[in-house]
RNA sequence: GGCGAUGUAGCUCAGUUGGUUAGAGCAUACGGCUCAUAUCCGUAGUGUCCGGGGUUCAAGUCCCUGCAUCGCCA
């Protein structure tokens, strides 16, 4: 079956970051796992364009929401080819096909009759472009924004998804593959045992201007779903195009569990109005966290794509992504991770084989793919292996288990090596007589190293081809139905020179003290010394502190507690920060205040408010004085 | 408050339908090799499988309960 992959589109009121990579690295290396499979494919990619908070963003910049979104989204756009990830459409909501696709789509589910006109009254926040429920307001205010709603009675459109929630909860029923990890269907299948409401999809042109016209009423524009989710259908020509047919019942959307409800949910049913056929699958995955920590702006822990490529290469960071999340939970992103599974994963264990091993066909083989005598036990158990490897590795790209699709490979990487201990083939060159076993060994060797490009093709097609050309074989795209065979390789074949594929990284000095290899002897008192400083930090510690002068904006009391106050601060973004001041500062008497904020500490609830960072004050017996600077500067400034 | 997930070695995790002395990788220590990117190979470990109770000839695995962390919903 034709087989169709999308990233969600992505909004364009963020830069790309480490969760939008992974999606999309993941989208492309299915879809490279599908093509080598035989089937056809298509990928799709994109950004979200319209929307309050962009006009507003524009609007700050004194620029028209077009020309904000034309150059946020270029960021995403340019920053997928460095990672290897090849979209067959790039699709934007402000495209022209795009737009009328959802006209088109509107007008069909209108005619259906099912949208319907009401009149709607709620507590509406700015910051969050929707209505709020009383119960989520904090103090009367929205958490995420400290702002109070707004009242707002107005007439909307609703689309009647309560239409198809029974018909939606028996597919879902019916097709244990339709979302998955199984965690999330659960989710979804509790979720719908509570009666649906029907959808809001429209919002007034006078309180929005920047979105798609509803065809059928000019005075409102299309509110967030009916315009992004049908991206899907736009970029296969939906409803005449020629790959619609085609590619729609091969539809997988991959996204992030933090949309899951509109893609499991209000798009099933959006579809099911519209007479199409659901999407097939739903592959839903978990969040990264940075050093263990929520990945935030305001933290500035944001892990940028470009950084990583930079400083790790794209092969390492895809292989790194697929590798370590496994796949629907959160997982952790760190440099020290990253650099460990580098240079053990890829340095050590895989380049370092293909290193030696070409190494060892150049020396005694004249960089020839050498004859194969008889086998023996040990070079028929690693054929096998191999032989298994490619298929444990292909059920399990299919499963979407990524990470155990790669622990696979890497077990016969490991057994590569020892087979090369085992069998020590500069032993063998040493001796004449024993030359038909020196070309069996390396044949066998280099027969398995064949297949691990192989599967390595759709996680790193840059490294894996470069692994392919290596070993003689030709410049064409591998698939798995005919290179999937143990021995593809003729004797005689010139190979290429051996070439380090993943340089070594420097290990992280930990202040230095690594710089200098100690002699043996040396270690045990070095030690002792160390041991007599523990009080003392090295420069570089201290350096890990970011400290910043932040300017105190409001400051309120938390209820129900003596210590604590509520701070708002600018650093120089905006930030709430819980301090143990109360008993010291009265809330009025700290606005427009500049304290000392350390700005990288962990995110901490107290008393129920979440306090990104930690504000410094001298404790002087009884008395507790704020830290700030001698004279006044600008917020965020940094203190060193 | 309701529902759910998770809890296994210092760290990250695997443990299929209950079935020998509970595994892998990383990190650590020691030894070996020299083809290789200071790489590779071997050996050595450490575990109250979160606590408590139960079912069973047999429980990391099933049931009940408590705790912790996280998520979703309200």
């Amino acid at each position: 079956m034709p087989f169709y992959v999308t990233t969600p589109i992505f909004y364009v009121n963020a830069q790309p970051h480490l969760g939008h990579t992974y999606t999309t690295v993941i989208a492309d290396a299915a879809r490279r796992f599908f093509r080598m499979s035989g089937e056809e494919t298509r990928f799709q990619t994109g950004t979200d364009e319209h929307g309050d908070k962009i006009a507003q963003a524009a609007a700050a910049e004194g620029v028209s929401p077009k020309e904000y979104a034309d150059r946020i989204s270029a960021m995403f756009r340019e920053a997928w080819p460095n990672l290897a990830i090849e979209p067959d459409r790039f699709i934007r909501t402000t495209d022209p096909d795009h737009v009328a696709t959802v006209q088109a789509a509107l007008e069909k589910v209108h005619e259906k009759g099912d949208i319907y006109f009401s009149e709607y009254e709620g507590l509406y926040c700015v910051g969050c472009e929707r209505f709020l429920t009383e119960k989520e307001l904090v103090d009367g205010k929205c958490p995420d924004h400290l702002k109070e709603p707004e009242r707002i009675a107005e007439q909307n459109y609703f689309f009647r998804m309560s239409k198809y929630q029974d018909w939606l909860v028996e597919h879902i029923k019916a097709n244990p593959e339709f979302i998955r990890p199984e965690r999330y269907r659960n989710e979804i299948l509790a979720m719908l045992a509570e009666p649906l409401e029907d959808l809001c999809i429209s919002r007034p042109k006078s309180r929005l201007s920047w979105g798609i016209p509803l065809p059928f009423d000019e005075n409102f524009v299309t509110y967030v779903w009916f315009d992004a989710l049908i991206n899907y259908l736009t970029g296969l020509g939906y409803p005449d195009g020629p790959d619609f047919e085609k590619f729609w019942p091969g539809a997988v959307h991959v996204i992030a569990k933090d949309i899951l409800k509109p893609h499991a949910i209000f798009w099933p049913t959006m579809l099911r109005s519209l007479g199409l056929a659901p999407y097939r699958g739903l592959r839903v995955h978990g969040y990264w966290n940075v050093d263990d920590t929520k990945m935030s702006k305001s933290l500035g822990n944001v892990v940028r794509p470009g950084e990583m490529v930079e400083k790790y290469g794209a092969a390492a960071c895809r292989y790194f992504l697929l590798r370590e999340m496994a796949f629907g939970v959160d997982s952790s992103f760190s440099d020290e991770a990253m650099t460990a599974r580098y240079n053990s994963d890829l340095a050590n264990d895989l380049g370092n084989l293909f290193s030696r091993s070409l190494t060892m066909a150049r020396n005694f083989c004249d960089s020839r793919v050498p004859a194969p005598a008889a086998f023996e036990n040990g070079d028929l158990e690693l054929k096998e292996a191999a032989e298994k490897m490619v298929e444990t590795f292909k059920r399990e790209m299919r499963a979407w288990n990524f990470h155990r699709a790669l622990a696979e490979v890497w077990l016969v990487i490991g057994m590569a090596n020892r087979y090369i201990v085992n069998n020590a083939p500069w032993e063998l060159a040493k001796e004449p007589e024993k030359r038909p076993r020196l070309d069996t060994v390396l044949h066998t060797l280099l027969a398995c190293l064949r297949l691990i490009a192989l599967c390595l093709f759709p996680v790193m097609p840059d490294k894996a081809r470069e692994m392919w050309l290596s070993l003689g074989l030709n410049d064409r795209e591998p698939d798995f139905s005919r290179d999937a065979a143990w021995d593809l390789l003729a004797p005689g074949t010139s190979l290429g020179q051996p070439a380090p594929l993943f340089p070594r990284l420097a290990k992280k000095k930990t202040g230095g003290k690594q710089q200098q290899p100690k002699a043996k002897s040396g270690k045990a008192s070095n030690r002792k010394k160390d041991k007599g400083k523990e009080n003392l930090i090295d420069i570089s510690e201290f350096s890990r502190i970011d400290l910043r002068l932040a300017e105190i904006k409001s400051a309120e009391r938390i209820e129900k507690s003596d210590r604590l106050l509520k701070l708002t601060v600018l650093a120089p973004e905006e930030r709430t920060v819980v301090a143990g001041i109360a008993e010291h500062y009265s809330p009025d008497e700290l606005i427009g205040r500049q304290v000392i904020l350390v700005a990288n500490l962990k995110p901490a609830k107290l008393m129920g408010v979440e306090s990104h960072g930690m504000v410094l004050a001298i404790k002087d017996g009884g008395r507790l004085i704020l830290s700030s600077g001698s004279e006044r500067a600008t917020p965020g400034s940094k203190v060193s």
